[in-house]
DNA sequence: CACCATGGCGCG
DNA sequence: AAAGCGCGCCATGGTG
């Protein structure tokens, strides 16, 4: 056929073949989805996959010569009474937005969508790639993979540099069906394999969730130009600054090497990098020595972060736009490109608000609280309940003579250590690490942590016992299964066995705090929503925020703080 | 030029 | 020692 596409299916003119299109989708209710781009990097579009039956699809040439049944393709893939398949959505929704900024073609729909990928992640599977769950669920194996049309391409070309667009279109066109095949088998194959309603109810939730993230992505965020302006005047003379101090004492203060060389030349002590092959100059170093260099470079790495990493990027932008990623290993959400969940508060100034005010609120300790839930520990539980606070409780514990406040109003080092001490339990720290943060002699810590093991003791044997969890997933509270890490990068058995023991730990507390957060933006999705930020809301303008937010899950009191301001903080 | 590794650091 | 879990991004330097 001469549509610049590539068919599968009994259809044997072009007139049948449209004709097909047109009624096929409705009668299988649903399509699976596949998008062909350029490389991973250059997402451009160069052909879509469909399956419309279970023997029957179509792939069809986007770039550089447009089938005349692309608007015909990307029609069903706009519309919401079709259930649309896709393999890791998230990357086919890039592609196919970017295809609508640059050809004009319809949005596609994001309400009514299916990820057998997503599926088998909530599902607890370790490996989620096409290629394995095709081979472990439907002993299916696609002859053709990227790499390999890639290297075919090389050979044929006589070229190392080679894209997507060296492939010849019907072997672009053969891996696409085979993979829209996939797709479709998958989703129905792993219907059938929800080990509860509860772990479906997570899917369910993730997905409808999906235009939810859409809407905040195109809304983005309106960017303060005068802030962004003066920030980076600021911000650039002082950078520059300090770099021509070190210009001439002849190191670049970006240089690691150059900055571990010249600090050691002055009778530095610093330790290796993990690597072995630099000195570590890290800020948890360099803030211990005596040395003005060590604070002049510690100075200057913090105001060009600041300048390179938060105010030089939306200089000629009028809005700060970003992705979100759904599929982590907790199920928590990611942003990036631009990341906007790790924007410190201080540059948080660039951001106006479309209305006259920016409303948010955050959860206050929710993994604590999410901690004394999982583990019945009854004094944790008790002191949330009557309002106690917890650091304080576990200061006089730890610390039976310390008081609250410094002279000066401020927390006191206990108090801080005790918060430390905490939040260590939740991640896994090592005595070290806690000897570390808080200053604590280092054999002191053992003390202090069985301290808190007497204090906490249904929390101190759920830590325990999860250390040594024997299967490959744990579950948050809500059913969501999360694949334990395996041995991938060959880690020494014992480190692996420990990291993967403080995954353990972890995973549920941050995979079950992940799980309030979507329901509770769920509850809001009418609101102006703009950003999540792990535990906290972003809205511009006027939101009513009640007490349902605090009361996602039915046994896990989940207070929250409330802001209202012109500037998000 | 694209791509990768390394070191470093911002957020919850 | 992946000595604290989850992320993304920046500068630098090496490689092909």
């Amino acid at each position: 056929m001469s549509l610049r596409c590539y068919y599968r299916g009994p259809a044997q003119s072009n007139e049948e073949l449209v004709d097909r299109l047109l009624h096929i989708p409705y009668q299988s209710g649903m399509i699976a989805v596949d998008t062909e781009t350029i490389s991973i990097k250059d997402i451009t579009c160069i052909g879509i996959g469909l399956q419309i039956a279970p023997d029957e699809s179509l792939y069809v040439e986007v770039w550089p010569d447009p089938s005349d049944l692309l608007l015909l393709v990307t029609s069903l893939i706009a519309d919401p009474s079709i259930i649309k398949i896709y393999f890791n959505a998230n990357f086919d929704f890039r592609v196919l937005e970017f295809l609508h900024d640059t050809d004009s073609t319809p949005l596609p729909d994001y309400t009514n969508i299916a990820d057998p990928s997503l599926m088998a992640q909530i599902q607890g599977q370790s490996d989620h790639s096409l290629d394995d769950l095709s081979f472990s669920l439907l002993s299916y194996s696609n002859e053709l993979s990227i790499a390999g049309l890639l290297e075919e391409a090389r050979i044929e070309c006589g070229r190392k540099s080679v894209s997507m667009l060296d492939v010849p279109f019907e072997q672009v066109a053969t891996k696409c069906l085979n993979d829209v095949w996939a797709t479709w088998h998958l989703w129905e194959n792993l219907q059938h394999t929800w080990p509860n309603t509860q772990n479906k109810e997570c899917y369910d939730i993730d997905i409808a969730l999906i235009p939810v993230l859409k809407s905040m992505e195109q809304k983005g965020l309106l960017l303060d130009k005068e802030v962004v302006e003066s920030e980076y005047v600021r911000l650039r003379n002082e950078v520059m600054g300090y770099a021509d101090v070190c210009t001439d004492m002849g190191f670049n203060p970006s240089h690691p090497q150059q900055v571990g060389y010249i600090l050691a030349s002055r009778g530095n002590i610093l330790p290796f990098t993990k690597s072995r092959k630099q000195l570590r100059t890290d800020e948890d170093v360099l803030s211990e020595l005596d040395d003005p260099i060590a604070k002049l470079v510690l100075e200057y790495r913090s105001a060009n972060k600041l300048l390179t990493t938060y105010i030089e990027p939306w200089r000629e932008q009028d809005r700060a736009y970003t992705h979100f990623r759904i599929d982590l290993s907790t199920g928590r959400l990611a942003s990036f490109n631009r990341n906007l969940q790790n924007i410190p508060p201080a540059v948080r100034r660039v951001f106006s608000p479309d209305s006259s005010n920016f409303n948010w609120m955050d959860y206050s300790q929710i993994e604590l609280r999410i901690l004394g839930h999982v583990s019945h520990d009854t004094t944790m539980q008790d002191a949330f309940k009557l309002g106690i606070s917890i650091h304080e409780l576990t200061m006089k514990e730890l610390w039976p003579n310390a008081k609250r406040y410094g002279s000066n109003g401020e927390d006191s080092q206990e108090y801080l250590n005790s918060k430390t001490f905490s939040f260590a339990k939740v991640y896994g720290a090592s005595d070290y690490q806690l000897h570390r943060k808080t200053g604590v002699p280092l054999d002191r810590i053992p003390g202090l942590r069985s301290a808190w093991g007497i204090l906490y003791p249904q929390a101190q044997s759920w830590v325990d016992n999860q250390y040594n969890w024997p299967y490959d997933y744990v579950e948050s509270d809500f059913g969501r299964r999360m694949a334990l890490p395996t041995n991938i990068h060959n880690m020494k058995p014992h480190v692996f066995t420990a990291h993967r023991g403080k995954c353990a730990i972890n995973y549920p507390i941050q995979g079950t705090a992940a799980d309030i957060v979507k329901r509770a933006m769920l509850k809001v999705k009418d609101y102006d929503l703009r950003l999540q930020v792990h535990d906290e809301l972003v809205f511009d303008g006027e939101v009513e925020l009640d007490e349902s937010l605090a009361r996602i899950h039915p046994e896990i009191h989940t207070p929250f703080n409330t802001y209202v301001e012109s500037k998000w903080k």
